[in-house]
DNA sequence: TCCATTGTTTCGAGTCTCGAAGTATTGAGC
DNA sequence: GCTCAATACTTCGAGACTCGAAACAATGGA
């Protein structure tokens, strides 16, 4: 029996990642950024092709409809743009703007800089990675 | 430099978290809460005594008014009630109800049965359990 | 050509979060 | 014991977030 173990740990997943959202919130702020708007410019990989709507949505957990909203905050912000996909025109991808880019990367440092998590050394971290790639993977 | 593999870690602790949320979303549904309830109703342990709305906030990262917002959903549900402290009589607790103490252990059961975290063995849970508490000691 | 399916958006409603201002109680200093 | 700054909470108003239902556009198979 495991319980109290796994209870621990989901309570201290919650606590760092509402702990994170506390600290990163003026960051934020300064760039007129939100925890939402934030979580979806995350997962917008510069290097990488731009994703859909619908990829998008399942990144963050989130339906169609909120992927709009989301969305159109990171366009009225200068931050990315919409284009429509040329392998599927119903398709509509999220591109950054060089604006997005530049924000991205600066939140993205600041992010790392305050999460509770940068106490740990590279060997922890390591062995944490570990851990958590197995928890992501087995139900990707 | 730990910087790809704390990038990786955040990453994977906002994924587990957010799927989580996700996971769990019909099962509060069906019990007529949310994750903001929920969350208030994890960190009120019905073995200790009841903490104020001060302390509530403190565990929960919000605001003052946000507070009294989500005690206000509790109380609504039958799920808690506020008592006045009789040690500071500014202050008030949150009673859980007979019925409040069902729902959360419903919920946590649930919570612990569906979380990501519950494919990690007792040994690895140990493990990670070791690394979360040193990241969230070090900056309570 | 028809039409079921897929990807996205619009609309409306409800939930969540916050800052500013208000109320009640406390405790320190005189 | 009075005064008053500080503390704990609530109210109010506004904005951000999330979702289901319905609409729209493009696709691809029959």
């Amino acid at each position: 029996m495991t319980t109290p173990e796994l209870t621990a740990v989901v309570a201290a997943t919650h606590d760092i990642w509402m702990r994170t959202n506390d600290l990163l919130g003026p960051s934020l702020a300064e760039h007129q950024m939100t925890p939402a708007t934030f979580q979806a410019l995350w997962v917008i990989d510069p290097d990488e092709k731009p994703p859909s709507m619908k990829v998008m949505a399942e990144r963050l957990y989130c339906n169609a409809p909120n992927l709009t909203f989301i969305s159109n905050q990171l366009v009225d912000r200068g931050l990315a743009e919409r284009a429509v996909d040329p392998d599927d025109r119903r398709s509509r991808v999220l591109v950054l703007t060089a604006k997005g880019r530049e924000v991205r990367a600066e939140l993205v440092r600041v992010a790392l800089e305050k999460t509770p998590l940068a106490v740990l050394d590279g060997s922890e971290l390591r062995q944490l990675m570990t851990l958590l790639e197995r928890v992501t993977r087995s139900a990707g």
